[in-house]
DNA sequence: ACATTAAAATACCGATTGGTATATTAAGTT
DNA sequence: AACTTAATATACCAATCGGTATTTTAATGT
Protein backbone atom coordinates (compact mmCIF):
# COMPACT_ATOMS: atom_id res chain seq x y z
CA UNK A 1 0.00 0.00 0.00
CA UNK A 2 0.91 3.78 -0.66
CA UNK A 3 -0.54 7.04 0.49
CA UNK A 4 -3.85 6.85 1.89
CA UNK A 5 -6.47 5.40 -0.37
CA UNK A 6 -9.74 5.55 2.32
CA UNK A 7 -8.44 9.29 2.44
CA UNK A 8 -8.54 9.37 -1.13
CA UNK A 9 -11.70 8.06 -1.77
CA UNK A 10 -13.87 9.28 0.48
CA UNK A 11 -11.98 13.19 -0.63
CA UNK A 12 -13.00 12.03 -4.50
CA UNK A 13 -16.88 11.42 -3.06
CA UNK A 14 -17.19 14.37 -0.71
CA UNK A 15 -16.17 16.88 -3.72
CA UNK A 16 -18.23 15.05 -6.36
CA UNK A 17 -21.35 15.10 -4.43
CA UNK A 18 -21.85 18.50 -4.96
CA UNK A 19 -20.38 18.83 -8.49
CA UNK A 20 -23.20 15.84 -9.60
CA UNK A 21 -25.95 17.43 -7.48
CA UNK A 22 -25.44 20.94 -8.73
CA UNK A 23 -24.72 20.15 -12.77
CA UNK A 24 -26.39 16.80 -13.12
CA UNK A 25 -24.53 13.40 -14.05
CA UNK A 26 -23.68 14.31 -17.45
CA UNK A 27 -22.82 17.85 -17.18
CA UNK A 28 -20.54 17.03 -14.59
CA UNK A 29 -16.94 16.00 -15.58
CA UNK A 30 -14.34 13.88 -14.59
CA UNK A 31 -12.15 16.66 -14.85
CA UNK A 32 -14.41 18.58 -12.73
CA UNK A 33 -13.58 16.22 -9.62
CA UNK A 34 -10.03 16.74 -10.94
CA UNK A 35 -9.93 20.56 -10.06
CA UNK A 36 -11.98 20.02 -6.86
CA UNK A 37 -10.21 17.51 -5.17
CA UNK A 38 -6.55 18.46 -6.50
CA UNK A 39 -6.24 15.08 -7.42
CA UNK A 40 -5.68 13.09 -10.72
CA UNK A 41 -7.52 11.33 -13.25
CA UNK A 42 -5.18 8.63 -12.14
CA UNK A 43 -6.24 8.40 -8.95
CA UNK A 44 -9.98 8.57 -9.60
CA UNK A 45 -10.15 5.35 -11.86
CA UNK A 46 -7.52 3.69 -9.31
CA UNK A 47 -10.23 4.14 -6.87
CA UNK A 48 -13.64 4.19 -9.26
CA UNK A 49 -14.27 1.77 -12.31
CA UNK A 50 -15.58 4.25 -14.30
CA UNK A 51 -17.99 7.81 -13.59
CA UNK A 52 -20.52 5.70 -13.42
CA UNK A 53 -19.45 4.49 -10.07
CA UNK A 54 -18.33 7.88 -8.87
CA UNK A 55 -21.72 9.07 -9.38
CA UNK A 56 -23.16 6.60 -7.56
CA UNK A 57 -20.88 6.69 -4.49
CA UNK A 58 -22.13 10.36 -4.27
CA UNK A 59 -25.76 9.75 -4.69
CA UNK A 60 -25.25 7.33 -1.52
CA UNK A 61 -23.09 9.84 0.87
CA UNK A 62 -25.88 12.42 -0.41
CA UNK A 63 -28.66 10.20 0.87
CA UNK A 64 -26.83 9.82 4.19
CA UNK A 65 -26.36 13.25 4.70
CA UNK A 66 -29.93 13.99 3.91
CA UNK A 67 -31.15 10.45 5.83
CA UNK A 68 -28.92 11.47 8.87
CA UNK A 69 -30.15 14.86 9.62
CA UNK A 70 -33.57 14.25 9.19
CA UNK A 71 -33.22 11.16 11.54
CA UNK A 72 -31.45 13.42 14.22
CA UNK A 73 -34.22 15.95 14.32
CA UNK A 74 -36.77 13.10 14.42
CA UNK A 75 -34.88 11.91 17.65
CA UNK A 76 -34.93 15.29 19.15
CA UNK A 77 -38.79 15.36 19.19
CA UNK A 78 -40.97 13.14 21.16
CA UNK A 79 -44.42 13.22 18.96
CA UNK A 80 -45.52 12.24 15.81
CA UNK A 81 -46.81 15.67 14.37
CA UNK A 82 -43.11 17.20 16.22
CA UNK A 83 -41.50 15.01 14.18
CA UNK A 84 -43.21 15.17 11.11
CA UNK A 85 -42.93 19.10 11.57
CA UNK A 86 -39.18 18.87 12.36
CA UNK A 87 -38.70 17.46 9.03
CA UNK A 88 -40.87 20.36 7.43
CA UNK A 89 -38.22 22.35 9.22
CA UNK A 90 -35.57 20.43 8.50
CA UNK A 91 -36.45 21.35 4.57
CA UNK A 92 -37.06 25.09 5.07
CA UNK A 93 -33.57 25.04 6.57
CA UNK A 94 -32.21 23.07 3.37
CA UNK A 95 -33.46 26.31 1.42
CA UNK A 96 -31.40 28.70 3.06
CA UNK A 97 -28.29 26.60 3.81
CA UNK A 98 -27.96 23.70 1.98
CA UNK A 99 -26.13 21.10 3.66
CA UNK A 100 -25.41 19.68 -0.01
CA UNK A 101 -25.31 22.64 -2.95
CA UNK A 102 -27.54 21.72 -5.95
CA UNK A 103 -30.85 21.02 -3.87
CA UNK A 104 -32.29 17.43 -2.64
CA UNK A 105 -29.88 14.80 -4.16
CA UNK A 106 -32.87 12.26 -3.95
CA UNK A 107 -35.26 14.49 -6.29
CA UNK A 108 -32.42 15.23 -8.83
CA UNK A 109 -31.37 12.13 -9.62
CA UNK A 110 -35.19 11.12 -9.90
CA UNK A 111 -35.25 13.34 -12.50
CA UNK A 112 -32.22 12.92 -14.27
CA UNK A 113 -32.33 9.09 -13.84
CA UNK A 114 -36.04 7.97 -14.78
CA UNK A 115 -35.01 7.89 -18.23
CA UNK A 116 -31.42 7.54 -18.34
CA UNK A 117 -28.97 6.54 -16.10
CA UNK A 118 -30.54 3.16 -14.96
CA UNK A 119 -27.22 2.09 -12.73
CA UNK A 120 -29.05 5.05 -10.47
CA UNK A 121 -32.73 4.15 -10.74
CA UNK A 122 -32.89 0.89 -8.24
CA UNK A 123 -30.64 3.06 -5.90
CA UNK A 124 -33.52 6.72 -6.42
CA UNK A 125 -36.15 3.91 -5.56
CA UNK A 126 -34.74 2.66 -2.48
CA UNK A 127 -34.06 5.89 -1.00
CA UNK A 128 -37.32 7.29 -2.20
CA UNK A 129 -39.12 3.99 -0.42
CA UNK A 130 -36.64 4.79 2.79
CA UNK A 131 -37.84 7.86 3.58
CA UNK A 132 -41.29 7.45 2.91
CA UNK A 133 -41.14 4.30 5.31
CA UNK A 134 -39.93 5.80 8.10
CA UNK A 135 -42.80 9.01 7.52
CA UNK A 136 -45.40 5.66 7.75
CA UNK A 137 -43.01 4.45 11.18
CA UNK A 138 -43.42 8.09 12.78
CA UNK A 139 -47.10 8.15 11.85
CA UNK A 140 -48.66 4.66 13.03
CA UNK A 141 -46.43 5.02 15.83
CA UNK A 142 -47.74 8.62 16.38
CA UNK A 143 -51.47 6.48 16.01
CA UNK A 144 -50.30 3.19 19.18
CA UNK A 145 -49.04 6.24 21.09
CA UNK A 146 -52.26 8.03 20.80
CA UNK A 147 -51.02 11.52 19.33
CA UNK A 148 -52.90 10.84 15.80
CA UNK A 149 -56.19 9.82 15.29
CA UNK A 150 -56.61 6.61 14.50
CA UNK A 151 -58.57 6.69 11.36
CA UNK A 152 -55.78 8.06 9.43
CA UNK A 153 -53.83 6.19 6.60
CA UNK A 154 -50.47 6.41 7.56
CA UNK A 155 -49.30 5.28 4.48
CA UNK A 156 -51.67 7.76 1.95
CA UNK A 157 -50.62 10.32 4.60
CA UNK A 158 -47.05 9.75 4.44
CA UNK A 159 -46.97 10.09 0.40
CA UNK A 160 -48.74 12.92 0.71
CA UNK A 161 -45.87 14.38 2.56
CA UNK A 162 -42.92 13.64 1.00
CA UNK A 163 -44.58 14.30 -2.41
CA UNK A 164 -45.32 17.53 -1.47
CA UNK A 165 -42.00 18.22 0.37
CA UNK A 166 -40.00 17.39 -2.88
CA UNK A 167 -42.33 19.37 -5.22
CA UNK A 168 -42.25 22.64 -3.01
CA UNK A 169 -38.51 22.17 -2.99
CA UNK A 170 -38.16 22.24 -6.52
CA UNK A 171 -40.65 24.84 -7.01
CA UNK A 172 -39.14 27.48 -4.60
CA UNK A 173 -35.40 26.47 -5.82
CA UNK A 174 -36.43 27.84 -8.92
CA UNK A 175 -37.83 30.16 -7.95
CA UNK A 176 -34.97 31.57 -5.78
CA UNK A 177 -37.80 32.75 -3.15
CA UNK A 178 -39.25 30.89 -0.07
CA UNK A 179 -42.59 32.11 -0.59
CA UNK A 180 -44.08 29.26 -1.65
CA UNK A 181 -42.55 26.86 0.97
CA UNK A 182 -43.89 29.39 3.25
CA UNK A 183 -47.45 28.86 2.02
CA UNK A 184 -47.15 24.97 1.74
CA UNK A 185 -45.70 24.87 4.74
CA UNK A 186 -48.51 26.40 6.49
CA UNK A 187 -50.70 24.07 4.43
CA UNK A 188 -48.94 21.12 5.58
CA UNK A 189 -48.81 22.18 9.63
CA UNK A 190 -52.67 22.27 9.45
CA UNK A 191 -52.97 18.59 7.88
CA UNK A 192 -50.40 17.61 10.63
CA UNK A 193 -52.83 19.36 13.52
CA UNK A 194 -56.17 17.84 11.59
CA UNK A 195 -54.84 14.27 12.20
CA UNK A 196 -53.33 14.98 15.58
CA UNK A 197 -55.49 14.24 18.93
CA UNK B 1 -37.54 32.17 -49.96
CA UNK B 2 -36.64 28.26 -50.53
CA UNK B 3 -38.29 25.59 -49.17
CA UNK B 4 -40.64 26.17 -46.35
CA UNK B 5 -38.62 27.17 -43.37
CA UNK B 6 -41.51 27.17 -40.92
CA UNK B 7 -42.23 23.71 -41.93
CA UNK B 8 -37.90 22.83 -40.75
CA UNK B 9 -38.42 25.14 -37.50
CA UNK B 10 -41.74 23.46 -36.52
CA UNK B 11 -40.10 19.79 -37.13
CA UNK B 12 -36.76 20.91 -35.34
CA UNK B 13 -39.19 21.84 -32.21
CA UNK B 14 -41.45 19.07 -32.37
CA UNK B 15 -38.39 16.21 -32.83
CA UNK B 16 -36.15 18.08 -30.37
CA UNK B 17 -38.86 18.40 -27.18
CA UNK B 18 -39.44 14.51 -26.35
CA UNK B 19 -35.70 14.52 -26.71
CA UNK B 20 -34.60 17.38 -24.59
CA UNK B 21 -37.41 16.19 -22.05
CA UNK B 22 -36.12 12.68 -21.53
CA UNK B 23 -32.60 12.92 -21.68
CA UNK B 24 -32.12 16.43 -20.27
CA UNK B 25 -30.45 19.68 -21.63
CA UNK B 26 -26.74 18.61 -21.49
CA UNK B 27 -27.26 14.70 -23.13
CA UNK B 28 -29.18 15.68 -25.60
CA UNK B 29 -27.18 16.19 -28.79
CA UNK B 30 -27.57 18.31 -31.53
CA UNK B 31 -26.90 14.96 -34.05
CA UNK B 32 -29.66 13.39 -31.68
CA UNK B 33 -32.01 16.20 -33.10
CA UNK B 34 -30.81 15.36 -37.13
CA UNK B 35 -31.11 12.11 -36.47
CA UNK B 36 -34.73 12.49 -35.53
CA UNK B 37 -35.28 14.94 -37.92
CA UNK B 38 -33.67 13.73 -40.81
CA UNK B 39 -32.93 17.19 -41.27
CA UNK B 40 -29.10 18.59 -41.29
CA UNK B 41 -27.12 20.52 -38.73
CA UNK B 42 -27.05 23.48 -41.83
CA UNK B 43 -30.84 23.35 -41.77
CA UNK B 44 -30.96 23.65 -37.57
CA UNK B 45 -28.12 26.38 -37.23
CA UNK B 46 -30.25 28.11 -40.01
CA UNK B 47 -33.18 27.95 -38.14
CA UNK B 48 -31.29 28.67 -34.43
CA UNK B 49 -29.21 30.39 -33.25
CA UNK B 50 -27.35 27.71 -30.93
CA UNK B 51 -28.29 24.81 -28.99
CA UNK B 52 -30.38 26.99 -26.20
CA UNK B 53 -32.43 28.56 -28.98
CA UNK B 54 -33.57 25.19 -29.64
CA UNK B 55 -33.91 24.31 -26.10
CA UNK B 56 -35.45 27.11 -25.23
CA UNK B 57 -38.21 26.48 -28.40
CA UNK B 58 -39.14 23.37 -27.44
CA UNK B 59 -39.49 24.00 -23.57
CA UNK B 60 -42.24 26.57 -24.53
CA UNK B 61 -43.20 24.50 -26.53
CA UNK B 62 -43.54 21.67 -24.36
CA UNK B 63 -45.73 24.26 -21.94
CA UNK B 64 -47.69 25.00 -24.17
CA UNK B 65 -49.07 21.05 -24.72
CA UNK B 66 -49.24 20.58 -21.15
CA UNK B 67 -51.43 23.63 -20.43
CA UNK B 68 -53.41 23.47 -23.50
CA UNK B 69 -54.70 20.12 -22.11
CA UNK B 70 -55.30 21.37 -18.90
CA UNK B 71 -56.82 24.30 -20.49
CA UNK B 72 -59.08 21.90 -22.48
CA UNK B 73 -59.64 19.80 -19.34
CA UNK B 74 -60.45 22.65 -17.62
CA UNK B 75 -63.39 24.53 -19.68
CA UNK B 76 -65.03 20.91 -19.57
CA UNK B 77 -66.07 21.28 -16.07
CA UNK B 78 -68.37 23.41 -14.02
CA UNK B 79 -67.61 23.69 -11.32
CA UNK B 80 -64.30 24.21 -9.45
CA UNK B 81 -64.12 21.28 -7.50
CA UNK B 82 -64.22 19.09 -10.80
CA UNK B 83 -61.59 21.23 -12.50
CA UNK B 84 -59.52 20.55 -9.93
CA UNK B 85 -60.20 17.01 -10.09
CA UNK B 86 -59.75 17.16 -13.85
CA UNK B 87 -56.32 18.36 -13.17
CA UNK B 88 -55.64 15.69 -11.37
CA UNK B 89 -57.41 13.20 -14.08
CA UNK B 90 -55.19 14.56 -16.77
CA UNK B 91 -51.46 14.00 -14.77
CA UNK B 92 -52.39 10.38 -14.13
CA UNK B 93 -53.22 10.22 -17.73
CA UNK B 94 -49.92 11.32 -18.43
CA UNK B 95 -48.09 9.18 -16.12
CA UNK B 96 -49.62 6.46 -18.45
CA UNK B 97 -50.19 7.94 -21.54
CA UNK B 98 -47.67 10.72 -21.30
CA UNK B 99 -47.99 13.43 -24.49
CA UNK B 100 -44.18 14.35 -24.05
CA UNK B 101 -42.05 11.06 -23.69
CA UNK B 102 -40.01 11.90 -20.40
CA UNK B 103 -42.52 13.55 -17.88
CA UNK B 104 -43.12 17.11 -17.16
CA UNK B 105 -41.31 19.46 -18.97
CA UNK B 106 -41.59 22.12 -16.57
CA UNK B 107 -40.52 19.70 -13.46
CA UNK B 108 -37.53 18.50 -15.26
CA UNK B 109 -36.27 22.07 -16.63
CA UNK B 110 -37.00 23.30 -12.89
CA UNK B 111 -34.93 20.68 -11.46
CA UNK B 112 -32.26 21.25 -14.55
CA UNK B 113 -32.42 24.86 -14.74
CA UNK B 114 -32.19 25.91 -11.05
CA UNK B 115 -28.00 25.70 -10.81
CA UNK B 116 -27.28 25.83 -14.80
CA UNK B 117 -29.35 26.80 -17.50
CA UNK B 118 -29.30 30.31 -16.83
CA UNK B 119 -31.07 30.97 -20.00
CA UNK B 120 -34.29 28.94 -19.10
CA UNK B 121 -34.40 29.75 -15.28
CA UNK B 122 -37.04 32.98 -16.13
CA UNK B 123 -38.98 30.57 -18.13
CA UNK B 124 -40.03 28.19 -15.83
CA UNK B 125 -40.41 30.43 -13.31
CA UNK B 126 -42.93 32.02 -15.21
CA UNK B 127 -44.43 28.73 -16.32
CA UNK B 128 -44.97 27.44 -12.83
CA UNK B 129 -46.45 31.27 -12.06
CA UNK B 130 -48.92 30.95 -15.04
CA UNK B 131 -49.72 27.09 -13.90
CA UNK B 132 -50.54 28.05 -9.86
CA UNK B 133 -52.33 31.34 -11.36
CA UNK B 134 -54.84 29.83 -13.22
CA UNK B 135 -55.36 27.26 -10.16
CA UNK B 136 -55.80 30.36 -7.55
CA UNK B 137 -58.28 31.87 -9.93
CA UNK B 138 -60.18 28.57 -10.24
CA UNK B 139 -60.49 28.58 -6.71
CA UNK B 140 -61.26 32.21 -6.48
CA UNK B 141 -64.05 31.79 -9.23
CA UNK B 142 -65.22 28.59 -7.19
CA UNK B 143 -65.54 30.62 -3.82
CA UNK B 144 -67.41 33.49 -5.64
CA UNK B 145 -69.85 30.97 -7.11
CA UNK B 146 -70.54 29.06 -3.87
CA UNK B 147 -68.60 25.84 -4.48
CA UNK B 148 -65.46 26.49 -2.00
CA UNK B 149 -65.92 27.79 1.15
CA UNK B 150 -64.75 31.35 1.75
CA UNK B 151 -62.18 30.97 4.72
CA UNK B 152 -60.00 29.05 2.04
CA UNK B 153 -56.56 30.55 1.18
CA UNK B 154 -56.60 30.17 -2.25
CA UNK B 155 -52.86 30.82 -3.22
CA UNK B 156 -52.04 28.73 -0.51
CA UNK B 157 -53.96 25.98 -1.70
CA UNK B 158 -53.40 26.28 -5.18
CA UNK B 159 -49.70 25.85 -3.97
CA UNK B 160 -50.18 22.83 -1.61
CA UNK B 161 -51.83 21.27 -4.96
CA UNK B 162 -49.30 21.92 -7.54
CA UNK B 163 -46.70 21.11 -5.60
CA UNK B 164 -48.07 17.89 -4.74
CA UNK B 165 -48.90 17.25 -8.15
CA UNK B 166 -45.41 17.65 -9.19
CA UNK B 167 -43.60 15.73 -6.30
CA UNK B 168 -45.78 13.01 -6.80
CA UNK B 169 -45.14 12.82 -10.65
CA UNK B 170 -41.76 12.81 -10.09
CA UNK B 171 -41.74 10.13 -7.50
CA UNK B 172 -44.60 7.78 -9.66
CA UNK B 173 -42.33 7.94 -12.80
CA UNK B 174 -39.03 7.06 -11.07
CA UNK B 175 -40.96 4.31 -9.34
CA UNK B 176 -42.85 3.23 -12.66
CA UNK B 177 -45.88 2.39 -11.34
CA UNK B 178 -48.89 4.45 -10.06
CA UNK B 179 -49.83 3.20 -6.68
CA UNK B 180 -47.89 6.22 -5.01
CA UNK B 181 -49.98 8.54 -7.26
CA UNK B 182 -53.13 6.52 -6.66
CA UNK B 183 -52.38 7.54 -2.80
CA UNK B 184 -51.95 10.53 -3.08
CA UNK B 185 -54.58 11.24 -5.87
CA UNK B 186 -57.11 9.93 -2.90
CA UNK B 187 -55.79 12.12 -0.17
CA UNK B 188 -55.93 15.44 -2.76
CA UNK B 189 -59.66 14.40 -3.66
CA UNK B 190 -60.07 14.11 -0.15
CA UNK B 191 -59.02 18.11 0.17
CA UNK B 192 -60.95 19.07 -2.67
CA UNK B 193 -64.23 17.62 -0.97
CA UNK B 194 -62.81 19.05 2.21
CA UNK B 195 -62.97 22.75 0.53
CA UNK B 196 -65.94 22.12 -0.88
CA UNK B 197 -69.34 22.81 -0.40
C1' DA C 1 19.44 0.29 2.63
C1' DC C 2 17.04 -2.00 -0.70
C1' DA C 3 13.42 -4.48 -3.06
C1' DT C 4 8.55 -4.82 -3.50
C1' DT C 5 4.16 -3.15 -4.36
C1' DA C 6 0.38 -0.40 -4.64
C1' DA C 7 -1.26 4.39 -5.31
C1' DA C 8 -1.19 8.31 -7.80
C1' DA C 9 0.49 11.29 -11.79
C1' DT C 10 1.16 11.79 -16.67
C1' DA C 11 0.43 11.19 -21.30
C1' DC C 12 -2.32 9.72 -24.56
C1' DC C 13 -6.49 7.66 -27.14
C1' DG C 14 -10.71 7.65 -30.24
C1' DA C 15 -15.19 9.50 -30.12
C1' DT C 16 -18.26 13.11 -29.70
C1' DT C 17 -19.48 17.66 -28.68
C1' DG C 18 -21.35 22.51 -30.24
C1' DG C 19 -20.45 25.45 -33.71
C1' DT C 20 -18.87 27.50 -38.34
C1' DA C 21 -17.48 28.18 -43.13
C1' DT C 22 -18.44 26.74 -47.42
C1' DA C 23 -20.92 24.50 -51.02
C1' DT C 24 -25.16 23.12 -52.99
C1' DT C 25 -29.96 23.27 -53.96
C1' DA C 26 -34.50 24.96 -54.67
C1' DA C 27 -37.74 28.50 -55.19
C1' DG C 28 -39.24 33.16 -56.63
C1' DT C 29 -38.44 37.27 -59.94
C1' DT C 30 -38.02 39.11 -64.18
C1' DA D 1 -34.36 30.63 -69.17
C1' DA D 2 -31.13 33.16 -66.47
C1' DC D 3 -30.44 35.42 -62.09
C1' DT D 4 -30.95 36.17 -57.26
C1' DT D 5 -31.50 34.80 -52.76
C1' DA D 6 -32.61 32.24 -49.01
C1' DA D 7 -32.67 27.46 -47.11
C1' DT D 8 -30.43 23.33 -46.56
C1' DA D 9 -26.44 20.08 -46.93
C1' DT D 10 -21.58 19.05 -46.42
C1' DA D 11 -17.16 19.34 -44.56
C1' DC D 12 -14.55 20.71 -41.15
C1' DC D 13 -12.87 22.82 -36.59
C1' DA D 14 -10.95 23.07 -31.78
C1' DA D 15 -12.30 21.55 -27.39
C1' DT D 16 -13.73 18.28 -24.34
C1' DC D 17 -15.38 13.96 -23.12
C1' DG D 18 -14.64 9.19 -20.59
C1' DG D 19 -11.30 5.97 -20.37
C1' DT D 20 -6.59 3.52 -20.55
C1' DA D 21 -1.62 2.48 -20.67
C1' DT D 22 2.44 3.85 -18.75
C1' DT D 23 5.42 6.09 -15.66
C1' DT D 24 6.56 8.02 -11.34
C1' DT D 25 6.21 8.23 -6.40
C1' DA D 26 5.74 6.81 -1.75
C1' DA D 27 5.24 3.56 1.83
C1' DT D 28 6.18 -1.12 3.66
C1' DG D 29 8.69 -5.58 4.74
C1' DT D 30 12.99 -7.41 5.25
Amino acid sequence: MARNPEHTRQLIIDKALPIFNTKGYNAASISDITSATGITKGAIYGNFKNKDEVATAAFERGVEIVAGEIAKRVRMKNTAPDKLKAIIDFYEEYLNEPPIPGGCPVLNSSIEADDSLPFLRSRVIRSIALLKDSLTKIINRGILEGQIKREVDAEEFANFFYSTIEGVISVSRIEGDSRSFQLVKRFMEKQINAISI
